[in-house]
DNA sequence: TGACATCCAATGCACGTGCATGTAAGTTTC
DNA sequence: GAAACTTACATGCACGTGCATTGGATGTCA
């Protein structure tokens, strides 16, 4: 029977709606509020330190691309917020100068350090 | 041990970023790409379909609110979207001045019969 | 070496969204 | 019944995103 199976994926996609809404609404603010950084940005962050181990660390665009459900063009954008925040630093890779490196900057790894209780925090709230 | 507590959530969170974003992707493309429909138009003919029971039914913008994960200004555009379209009609209440009723139209019963099972495929490969 | 395809990242543009506000209609208080 | 408040919806604006394109660097093949 198949109408079951129709309500069952039905019921997985509400809940999946209803769990990713309001907890990266919540993400969101709070990192907002708390550190100024967008959900995106904080990634990004995350991603960096998680790479490279800490501050000074190096990967690609097209690394952080393929680890995160954002387009090359929006990943772009939010590396130059980044930058312009004084976060992370981009270095044209000396063996292939198409490609950038990025670096956490000190103060990068400092609001990362920061913020990561706020996120943990959230999800604790939502998923615990 | 919270730890461990700590890397269950965040496990859970990075699962659900998952399901969410390559589901809602291909929801979006599909619906759009066979019925013209954006993931938002798609939710408020069901919506709509649901609680009035077809065509000619009648619903609140509040209730529609009160149902899904859109600020009452993006539901307001979207319903715009709808109704240029030709898929939705909104009424004044006779008793409520300020309020709309929002019906399906017979084209937009219709969109939204031809578009569900487009949307069922999709889930079910995703969360079958 | 020269011509062409491929790849990386940045940018113009359009679009959907949320926040703040505006407008009109209903409700309450005196 | 008038004034103050609340509610329902629309709209101006700013912002983040994706798509398409561009520009520059690299690789390939004759």
């Amino acid at each position: 029977m198949e109408a079951g199976s129709d309500n069952d994926v039905c019921a997985k996609w509400s809940e999946t709606l209803r769990v990713y809404h309001t907890t990266s609404v919540e993400l969101e603010n709070e990192l907002q509020a708390r550190h100024d950084l967008g959900l995106s940005e904080f990634e990004v962050l995350s991603k960096l330190s998680k790479s490279c181990g800490g501050a000074g660390g190096k990967a690609r665009m097209k690394e952080l691309e393929a680890e995160m459900y954002l387009s090359q063009s929006a990943l772009s954008r939010t590396v130059t917020r980044l930058e312009k925040a004084g976060l992370v630093a981009r270095a044209t890779c000396d063996f292939d100068r198409r490609a950038n490196f990025l670096m956490l900057t000190p103060a990068g790894q400092e609001r990362f350090v920061a913020a990561q209780p706020t996120h943990r925090g959230v999800l604790l709230n939502h998923l615990g």
